[in-house]
RNA sequence: GCCGAGGUGGCGGAGUGGCCACGCGACAGCCUGCAGAGCUGUUCUAUAUGGGUUCAAAUCCCAUCCUCGGCUCCA
């Protein structure tokens, strides 16, 4: 039975999606005014884990993520690069799809946009206003806190509770024209040369909150099962989320709510505002995506990660230690499936070790990512069971093919679950024929050099074909080969 | 100030009462002409500190110290 932890129970849940068989789970995706970094890369990645792993449980998804395109760092960066936001969001939304598709991240259902939302939003803040949650001052719209007697329920904060420090940020304008404040904007006066829509209040832009309630119950219903993001978005983000869709319904607007640890760097969060945020882009062009990803399902999603060069040498030597395996059960299976085509054979006793594995693998596996998708303790049994399989291929070939492609089909689900290696499954059944042929024939050169004892040609063909990208390894039951 | 998360071996990182993570690194052995891969073993009497509960604690309780995060745009 899956067990979800919700931030609002700070507990571990029993997993029942409202509509049996399907699961509505909605993520706040980024503002896209800048590219994306590696912290948004764990957030991301994390949900695709989940969401990835409640497909895996047999489950329907309708998910959706939304692209914040208009808010204060949109119309300041666009003023800064002489240009819209319109243009602006295009550029970092084509840009997020390349780096996510690196990374193996699945799309969602839909990527709704802030813009494209504008007269949904309008009509929720006008019945807000209607039901006394909320009011308008001098063309702005706020939402009336105190009105809302749970709020402060997610991020468990009292209401009315003094900050020690000045916030800053706003202009005396609005902290006068507020009522109290701790109430937040659902929309924006326009101020000179911003983007603006026509609303009943006159020209204006939609609050950052209101766009997540609107488009969630607009695309999932209400209520969905899952609504997802960053830690950093308990509070304000979803606190005001909740209150402005339950002022309204009257009813819980998400049944679990998740969020995911930070990715740190020297043990500090990493973020635009600390200046210390290596890009989707910078990092991948060093290592290999799917190492970046590997060290991100490393920890669980709701513990921090501390980013390093070092924990990336690491990861890239797990992932070798993978893809060593995949190679080997590949070039296995295909020999099985050779010798087995002219002598024919019944599973042994080395088959039922086999399958016993593969069922305590398939367990394991299950009951780690069903204890809240504790990803490190399914890589765990991932390797336990590939520690088995090489010492039960390498140490002997009486496995047959039947079991061999149960073992595939296997490695293959927990693969598309973590979003990792599957490629390299795929890519060994399509080796070169000709390829194949030719260095089938070095290889044979170079063993009867090698019965000769004369290891200096044994060595230049080795040698000389690792120079093409070929390794040649010497096994007990013969030369193989692979792509170096 | 208020709220929250956490301190596990050389490193990363699981684990909510008794057994065991898992991996990376290092070293040794097996295999090998050599190399690689793989396997085995060692590093490993690991669980911030001090008390307590218990036959038994990383895990429960109390206290202390330390780190990080949220409270302001943030994944």
């Amino acid at each position: 039975m899956l067990q979800v932890y919700n931030t609002l129970s700070r507990k571990k849940e029993p997993f029942k999606p409202l509509h049996e068989g399907e699961v509505r789970m909605y993520v706040c995706g980024p503002t896209v005014y800048d590219s994306a970094h590696l912290g948004h890369a764990r957030s991301i990645v994390a949900f695709d884990v989940i969401r990835r792993y409640l497909e895996y449980k047999g489950y329907d998804m309708r998910f959706i993520q939304n692209f914040t395109d208009i808010d204060d760092k949109m119309i300041n960066r666009a003023q800064e690069q002489n240009t819209t936001t319109t243009k602006l969001a295009a550029k970092y939304i084509q840009e997020y799809f390349e780096d996510f598709d690196k990374l193996h991240v699945k799309r969602a259902t839909a990527y709704p946009k802030a813009t494209e939302h504008i007269q949904e939003m309008i009509a929720h803040i006008n019945k807000l206003i209607t039901k006394g949650f909320a009011y308008e001052a001098n063309g702005s719209v706020y939402f009336r806190v105190s009105r809302f007697k749970q709020y402060g329920r997610l991020s468990r904060r009292d209401q009315g509770e003094e900050m020690p420090f000045e916030q800053e940020d706003q202009d005396a304008g609005v902290i006068e024209e507020k009522e109290h404040p701790e109430d937040f904007a659902l929309w924006k006066v326009m101020k000179p040369g911003e983007p603006s829509w026509d609303s009943p209040w006159g020209k204006g832009r939609p609050g950052w909150h209101i766009e997540c309630s609107v488009m969630s119950t607009k695309y999932l219903g209400d209520p969905i099962d899952v609504h997802g993001g960053g830690l950093d978005l308990v509070f304000p983000h979803h606190e005001n989320e909740i209150a402005q869709s339950e002022a309204l319904s009257g009813q819980p607007f998400v049944r679990y709510w998740m969020h995911n640890g930070f990715l740190t760097v020297n043990r500090e969060k990493m973020s635009k505002s600390l200046g210390n945020f290596f890009t989707i882009q910078e990092i991948t062009a060093k290592y290999d995506p799917e190492i970046v990803r590997l060290f991100l399902v490393s920890s669980h999603y709701r513990s921090p990660i501390d980013f390093s060069d070092a924990q990336l040498e690491e990861a890239k030597a797990r992932l070798a230690r993978i893809h060593n395996s995949i190679d080997l059960i590949q070039r296995r299976l295909r020999e099985a499936r050779v010798e087995e085509a002219k002598n024919p054979r019944k599973p042994s006793e080395a088959d039922t070790k086999m399958w016993e594995a593969l069922s305590t693998f398939e367990h394991e596996f299950e009951s780690a990512m069903d204890d809240d998708f504790n990803t490190p303790e399914a890589l765990a049994s991932l390797n336990k069971f590939l520690t088995t399989l090489n010492t039960m291929v390498v140490g002997n070939q009486s496995v047959t093919a039947g079991t061999l492609e149960k073992t595939f089909i296997s490695l293959d689900a927990v693969g598309e679950v973590l979003g990792l290696y599957r490629e390299r499954m795929a890519s060994g059944a399509a080796d070169d024929r000709t390829v194949d042929g030719l260095v089938k024939m070095l290889i044979r050169i170079r063993d009867q050099a090698r019965k000769q004892k004369d290891f200096k040609t044994a060595d230049q063909v080795r040698n000389q074909l690792k120079d093409l990208g070929i390794i040649l390894e010497d096994e007990k039951t013969g030369t193989v080969w692979k792509w170096g």
